[in-house]
DNA sequence: TATGAATGAGAATTCATTCAT
DNA sequence: AATGAATGAATTCTCATTCAT
């Protein structure tokens, strides 16, 4: 299995690197290459074109943040608290990794769309945690029965999306953890005067 | 003034056509320059260079596009109704004109990161819609008043931008209008079991 | 019509010297503009590919040389008188421009299957004079009428082809001219002691 | 000597395959060294390098393919005998492997101009076949003693040659074999009225 | 002997932009 | 103002060959 060979590894954080630091369309295989410490034919062994360096990396990336989401949402009892977890999790995730923060909220979006669907693919898991999540919440009588869940999913993400997108084009100069409970609570009871 | 000549105009409703029927990449300046009736070289005495008519698209029809929004608001007496008539106005002006949506929400986001700043820029005078919305519906007692306008403006534009790239990305099979109620309600109430 | 825009004709005249020069692998098409005095660009708008040029090359050069070949046997008489004036007609085209000479029998056979075919297409027209002068030899009893056309035209060819290439290949140390009128006989008479 | 090892012939022979399946240009190395059951580097044991691979190849076919032929010539009495059953057995052995055939006429003549310099250094030993028939035939006085012995033996090759290359290109549709008689009296008697 | 992972040189083509007319 | 022919920079991927094991 080639995935579990180091070359395959160093390769995808040289990727992330090289289009954090360059941009997308200066990220020019030769340089993932160099950064990577192999040859650029190295690359072809592992990949089957640039285009799969950048599915395989969001594949790859996505995939470990969204497992580490649902390894911690399991240990939260309602929906709620999930929710919250989960805006956690994902803040922190890439707060902690400006670069890959970059390649996935700038730099990856410029693909093509032929590449925009393939990384749609790896979000559908995402977005089931969240159905999964309000479904919950809905089963506890704390969410609105009557929601679409689609709507839903749209609002979560979106928000989600749209706020680390900012920080990001906002060169990180605030604390994207500390907007956590702030959206969370927004999430929840969106603008209405709250209750308490 | 260039942009009051008819040719200035001629060249943009070509980009949007040929961006939305041949996708980003595959728009030449010549596609561009044959459809609208003119010569390659004669682009060159309406826009500085290619990525100025991106931009001068955006600006052009998105200010048409938040124009509207406005005239509309002012005919509404409270933030709730504005937000609702905001909701409707971005879903119907796009639903009316496709290309549009095609290029706005999928072509144009393929761009690089210095072109998405200056159309981060045009979307400026969006926000500051949304805001004053946000900022009446607090001054009215209906919104919470301790919110983050920031997070606000994001999770607003977040959920509408991401509704609607999805409604795209589907290739408009639903009918986007009739997400305008639910929308509305979910940014209002946000997941929480309804006080109704 | 771009064929006649001398810049075509530029193009094909240098593809000629270049690949004469350099061998058909080490004639790159940069090469080729360089030689035409043009931009590497400008060559894409007068042919679709690399192998236009080649194929446009054969064409128009092959054109010419049997067009020759046609116009001088028109002045013979009878079959034989043609016969031999085609195959002095073919040495004496190529040893006059030994560039063309080693590009068609030497330089030319390295493309590949598909180019070749296209290659065979212009020589159809050759085959066809071979044809036309055959039966004109049956029709005047002087060549054998049961004589099976296919192997003649391809023993015609086969020959000649053969001759020249060998010329071609021993850096036409001798003069091909000398052979014609031996050529001539052999066709003919075959190997039989003659008659005479 | 490593002509004799089975690992030679193997590769020899996959090498014939895969140039007969996949055309010279589509046959890399590592496509062979496959075929052949051995590992990439293999190869390089029994071969200097690919062209080697092809030289050899030739040499050992070829150098069969003309030793039947000087065998079957043996039992033949006299020139005309020979030719013909020169001419036969050149047929019927490229007609019993087509492989063979289709990488000796088509694929292996997409080679550069090095690698048949070194293929005609083979063919030399063929063309001596000839030129001893033909000296035969001359002494016998059956062929015509003034003929120019390079003529002729252009002649008899680009005939066999160009015939074969027909066959191949048709897709071998139809019988070779049949062919032999009419060329050997085409060979002998050429074009003329035959005078039996 | 045999392996096969790693190497790295090399070339066709596109297309935004210019400028002589 | 308008034209459109000409420009030329810039990059992915293949595959023959090597060499540590």
């Amino acid at each position: 299995m080639k995935k579990n060979k180091p070359k395959y590894k160093q390769i995808i954080d040289a990727a992330v690197e090289v289009i954090a630091e360059n941009g997308y369309h200066s990220s020019q295989v030769s340089k993932i290459a160099k950064k990577a410490g192999v040859a650029d034919g190295t690359i072809y062994l592992y990949f089957k074109n640039k285009e799969d360096i950048l599915v395989s990396l969001f594949q790859e990336k996505m995939g470990q943040f969204i497992e580490k989401i649902e390894e911690e949402i399991q240990t939260k009892s309602n929906a709620k608290e999930k929710l919250l977890s989960m805006v956690e999790m994902h803040y922190s995730q890439l707060a902690k990794n400006h670069q890959l923060a970059i390649v996935t909220q700038l730099e990856l979006r410029q693909s093509n769309k032929e590449l925009r669907l393939k990384i749609n693919d790896v979000l559908k898991r995402y977005l089931e945690v969240i159905d999964h999540i309000v479904q919950e919440g809905m089963d506890e009588k704390h969410f609105d029965p009557s929601l679409d869940m689609r709507l839903v999913r749209q609002m979560v993400f979106g928000t989600l999306d749209e706020t680390v997108t900012n920080w990001v084009m906002n060169e990180q100069k605030y604390d994207l953890m500390q907007q956590a409970n702030g959206v969370h609570q927004l999430l929840i009871n969106g603008l209405s005067q709250s209750r308490e």
